[in-house]
RNA sequence: GCCCCCAUCGACUAGCGGCCCAGGUCGCCACCCUUUCAAGGUGGUAGCGCGGGUUCGAAUCCCGCUGGGGGCACCA
């Protein structure tokens, strides 16, 4: 049997988790699940004040919802000051450190170099004349980054550090001091990060950026986890669209490159179209509900559900609905610019709506086909009008069906009250 | 300033010496379909940063340059 492997993730509790950050949480969780490992979360905190509670409350939220299970309890840096304090003792004790103004430093080697194969970058050294002695213990006793982290490594058997590129001048620091304390060496594997279109790191300005933000926006989770995923790594030269359990089966540390990924929002969109698009009628609607219910929809569930097969095909994100759907929920108001004078065919499609029963989408259908064939127009030109007249807008889901679920009475309505404007 | 990392179409990437006058996906363009918008179908556009080597042969190996990025804290 060969040894287990576990890996982590280890955020510092300062706010929302940004997608960065859950991509390499992402290839850490893959790694351990392909392998059958474990994937550990470990909030690096220095302090336990209400904020840390509330994103640490935020990050595992985030991670639910992606999917992303860890193994184990949640652990705290903050939880290991005395084990780091006594170490630190003992490494002055043995020489390896020694105090200096009240903090403890670590005697980094001055000579040589320091190296190591990391798992997706190759060999990388450092010389070691370039590493000053490091402070592992504050004056005021609480230990460094740089000192608790790989300490907590090691305490926790962790055997692979997958994490950011920004880690890289840390590691030779971290691996002097590992092996100071007679401690196993794990595999480390720098990933690149993810920056936003114009090459610098991905903020605000680039559009959404921590989880929430995707999860407001309408994303749904296996899309950007399948998207997130390709951000970096591939299968092959042609697989695109991979479900967990085959990114999981698939997914290989050695084929994840070094370079830097430029974050695609329109790729994403396309992939989320794909995913929702797959859903099964039902599966949809009980997401696009908890959707309008998580961003304050209080919309008429039932309604919400008969709606589905007229807008699953035509948006990609949920987060469209509300603007794309949303006239059958709430009253329009029809730009008198946009229906450019055409009210005389909004009278007539009225008058001809009027005897149409069953209201229903094919005998709606047949209504208007005939109407714009009186009125010698073309469906384009003639279906025009009305669908701004009761959607409010150029742009909806097919105007048949639309009708329908509006019910008759509703749609007479808004006729006429474009009619009586005008 | 010093140290480190990176470099294939606009974007994500395949490629690990000959299969590549570079393949897939998104985007973009055109056409088809069409009640708008999408979706779908067909076709197309576009790339190995530069200069030296090594080799019979280089996108692939080596060196330099250039250009990006990161790090040099009693932050994480």
């Amino acid at each position: 049997m060969t040894a287990p492997v576990r890996v982590r993730m280890a955020p510092s509790p300062t706010g929302f988790l940004h997608i960065g950050n859950v991509r390499t949480a992402l290839f850490n969780w893959l790694f351990a699940r392909h392998h059958g490992g474990e994937f550990r979360l470990r909030i690096e905190n220095t302090d336990t004040s209400r904020e840390v509670a509330e994103a640490t409350e935020q990050i595992q939220e985030s991670l639910r919802w992606l999917g992303l299970d860890w193994d184990g309890e949640v652990t705290f840096q903050l939880d290991r000051i005395a084990e780091c304090a006594e170490l630190a003792r003992r490494l002055v004790e043995e020489d390896k450190a020694y105090e200096d103004e009240g903090a403890i430093r670590f005697r980094m080697p001055d000579e040589g170099v320091t190296a190591w194969e990391d798992a997706v970058r190759g060999p990388i050294e450092f010389p070691n004349e370039k590493l000053e002695d490091l402070v592992l213990v504050r004056s005021d006793g609480r230990p460094t980054y740089n000192f608790a982290s790989p300490m907590e490594d090691v305490w926790d058997g962790i055997t692979h550090v997958i994490r950011g590129e920004d880690h890289i001048s840390n590691t030779p620091k971290q691996i002097n001091l590992i092996r100071a304390v007679g401690g196993e060496l794990p595999v480390y594997a720098h990933v690149s990060f993810v920056l936003g279109a114009d090459g610098k790191s991905l903020s605000k300005r680039h559009g959404s950026v921590t989880v929430d933000d995707f999860r407001h926006e309408g994303y749904y989770a296996p899309a950007l986890v399948n998207f997130l995923a390709l951000l970096g790594w591939s299968y092959d030269d042609k697989t695109t669209i991979m479900s967990r359990d085959e990114l999981v089966e698939r997914f290989d540390l050695g084929r994840v490159v070094p370079s830097p990924a430029t974050f695609d929002y329109q790729k994403l969109d396309w992939m989320n179209g794909v995913y929702l698009r797959a859903l099964r009628e039902g599966e949809y609607a009980d997401e696009l509900v908890r959707y309008l219910r998580e961003t304050g929809h209080d919309w008429d569930e039932q309604l919400v559900r008969r709606a589905v097969p007229i807008v699953q095909e035509k948006i990609e994100r949920f987060g469209q609905f509300p603007d794309f759907a949303g006239f059958l929920f709430r009253d329009v108001h029809p730009d008198p610019a946009a229906l450019d004078g055409r009210v005389a065919i909004v009278a007539a499609a009225r008058d001809e709506l009027q005897e149409v029963e069953p209201f229903a989408a094919p005998e709606i259908e047949s209504a208007l086909r005939a109407l714009a064939a009186r009125l010698e127009l073309s469906p384009r030109k003639a279906f025009e009008p009305i669908r701004i007249a009761v959607t409010g807008s150029k742009v909806s889901p097919g105007l048949f069906e639309s009708l329908e679920l509006l019910g008759k009475e509703e749609t007479l309505r808004r006729l006429s009250a474009v009619v009586a404007t005008v």
